[in-house]
DNA sequence: TTGTTTGAATTAAACATTTGTTTAGTTTTA
DNA sequence: TAAAACTAAACAAATGTTTAATTCAAACAA
């Protein structure tokens, strides 16, 4: 599937429009106006609607996949795991509106197509969690810990952060030479970090 | 507002639909038909669409206010904590669709009313977690956390167990003598309850 | 450089459904 | 009998999609 740079544009609209009012509620029409083309446009790239939400999700999907190698560099347990982290948290933060759309598919399972794209996607993030934690047991600095209750915790902590983003500015303290994003995105990393330390050397 | 049986009911209906497909992707018909009631009927009780969504969450969500009393008379802060979790928990498992609904129009923010409906709600409960937080740093026994870091951890492992049910059904070993509901709420507590104490107790 | 051709890109208009809501009338209940 | 409960039908507006016509750009042939 070859995608020119008309289809990237309206897939980039289309994608914010989705995160923001979700798929039901943004109308082609409203994209076509953002995206200042015909309305008919739409049908002529992707068909339909709804297959033009399932190419923009197969397409950025995979930037969320662990890529494993950006951490098992590492031979201390505890860098490997921080790193793991910095490169969960990032990989997220990347696209946050696709992530958002996911997570609308997922728990709202009308195309279940996406959901399966979900599952598949954590089933591979959570292996890639347990390896972290087993190569910090082998090398007796951790407790084993369930990853998937693990992989919840990071998961669930970053969609609230996500989710309830202006609460957050507006109750952590904002240093003025950062911009939000970063600093949110720091201050998320960091409170992961401690988190799930704490999680797997408690007792 | 006084509410008879007829409203409750169709309340109900449009609560398990709009938290199952979304408030846009929920027809009026679609309620109707489930309700075996006539499609005018929503209106005539409910003036419109719209207002049906405010009047249940305005009547649901007094529920999901923490309950202090409810844990309060704990002195050991560690059960305090603990009783404060269980109540959590407890208290969203109660009506897992409204909380469904109200987390996507809070993530929407297309009707701000129910946005700071939420919001309220989310300070009052950081609050309540503050107080436990610092009742045990004052008994010398937790260490300080930032309440809102912990609230959004706690939140959003809920959350994050709610929307992937289904694949913690198949990934946690499930007791064959329980039903689904029970253990995952029992399996979360237990989850909450380690992270938080790790965190309140580490280093 | 010409004029022609070809296929892709784009458009406005129309399409059939579905949407939330209202109306005007009927039935039920007290 | 009067108010409340309920119904079928109609309403305008919005929806995703299709059609048929037009514009455009590049390739080709003279």
């Amino acid at each position: 599937m070859e995608l020119n740079n008309k289809q990237l544009e309206i897939m980039e609209i289309a994608k914010a429009l989705f995160a923001q009012h979700g798929f039901d509620a943004t109308s082609v029409r409203d994209i076509a106006q953002r995206a200042h083309i015909n309305v008919a446009m739409i049908n002529y790239y992707f068909n339909s609607k709804e297959n033009l939400l399932d190419t923009l999700i197969m397409h950025g999907v995979e930037a969320y996949k662990l890529d494993t190698s950006k951490y098992n560099t590492a031979t201390d347990p505890f860098i490997r795991l921080e790193k793991m982290i910095e490169h969960y948290v990032e990989s997220k933060f990347s696209d946050l509106n696709l992530y958002q759309i996911l997570t609308s598919e997922a728990t709202a399972k009308k195309r279940i197509s996406h959901t399966s794209v979900f599952k598949d996607l954590r089933q591979y993030n959570i292996q890639c969690v347990r390896e972290v934690i087993e190569y910090g047991c082998e090398k007796g600095v951790f407790r084993f810990y369930d990853p998937v209750l693990l992989h919840t915790t990071m998961i669930g902590t970053f969609l609230q952060f996500r989710t309830n983003r202006s609460v957050l500015e507006e109750l952590l303290p904002l240093p003025a030479d950062k911009t939000n994003d970063d600093y949110l995105q720091l201050e998320l990393t960091t409170h992961l970090k401690f988190v799930l330390r704490a999680i797997l050397t408690y007792g």
